[in-house]
DNA sequence: CGGCATCCTTAGGGATACTG
DNA sequence: CAGTATCCCTAAGGATGCCG
């Protein structure tokens, strides 16, 4: 509660956040719908094929037929061939570069749904390998700083005017 | 590309993470609307007005007060009172601690938009300040380990049996 | 098994006009 | 300025059935 703002500066509204430009609008056209997510949600848990897409993430099948077309076209997903022994060459849906790389949204959401929304920590825990430590998404710095909120400034990329985030931790 | 798929056990697909006991499911149910998002967008950039909402963040005000209303009730943001001098007190809209802790995820999907969407470098950065730096989302262990994406672990929380993240970089 | 076709219902969202 | 009321359109999604 009581949000600290601290105004570092002024960051004009028409300076480029606002609708097309903005890179969170754009990705919300991407993977803005609730099932897409869920397909992502279960490609990073190891689903590769359609069946398995459809009912582990509760779909119907013409909603989830209609969500994979549209994470292959976007290159999210891509079809990949594999063979089991003894039988025909089938494809199942691979995650790419692309879609590997919104990891951290779906981590994201899930350790906030953890925290808020959850009754104990959460069904699924994210682990370390090796070293076995539970994972954490966080703000870090280029300079190897841990950021929280209370230190974040925005800054608009043709101005660099900068703007603190609202921090109400 | 070329997926390093390194299975470490088997994740139960009735093992908590379908449906409702999902947090990324139930994050979604929250904040699952494409205008949720950009509500709490603006949020973040300082916007706390009805009218500045709606304006920027493009929405129609029937919408943006829906969107605000659900906000309220789901305690991701709460009315302030405040009294510009000489004037009658008004409210305005605050995030709450439950609604600033989401940073992270808009955070993250401004990033993945920036890298694979975006022209440029897109139109608002993140920084650290007083060190002015650059700041990014990331995964890191309990140990203060960078973690990426090929080394995660799934484990779900009742059986912790464990298996690893796709991984296509 | 991996879909597509069809039909239907609901939720998201815009436009316009109006009120406290 | 901060909404609400109404109306309408479109997109998201489920159910069922069919097809290669």
């Amino acid at each position: 509660m009581d949000p600290a703002v601290h105004m570092t500066g002024a960051l004009d509204p028409r300076g480029g956040w606002v609708a097309e430009e903005c890179s969170i609008s754009r990705a919300l056209e991407v993977i803005g719908a609730r099932s897409t997510l869920l397909i992502l949600r279960e490609a990073f848990y190891g689903t590769t094929r359609f069946a398995d897409f459809a009912s582990r993430a509760g779909l119907s099948e013409p909603v989830a037929a209609a969500r994979l077309r549209e994470l292959l076209s976007d290159g999210l997903l891509e079809l990949q061939d594999y063979q089991d022994p003894g039988k025909r060459t089938r494809q199942d849906y691979r995650l790419t570069p692309k879609g590997a790389e919104l990891f951290p949204v779906l981590a994201a959401l899930m350790q906030w749904g953890d925290r808020w929304l959850a009754e104990s920590d959460g069904p699924v825990e994210l682990r370390h390998r090796g070293c076995e430590q539970h994972v954490a998404v966080q703000l870090r710095c280029a300079a190897g700083h841990e950021v929280d909120s209370g230190e974040l400034d925005l800054a608009s990329g043709a101005s660099h005017q900068a703007r603190s985030v609202p921090d109400a931790t």
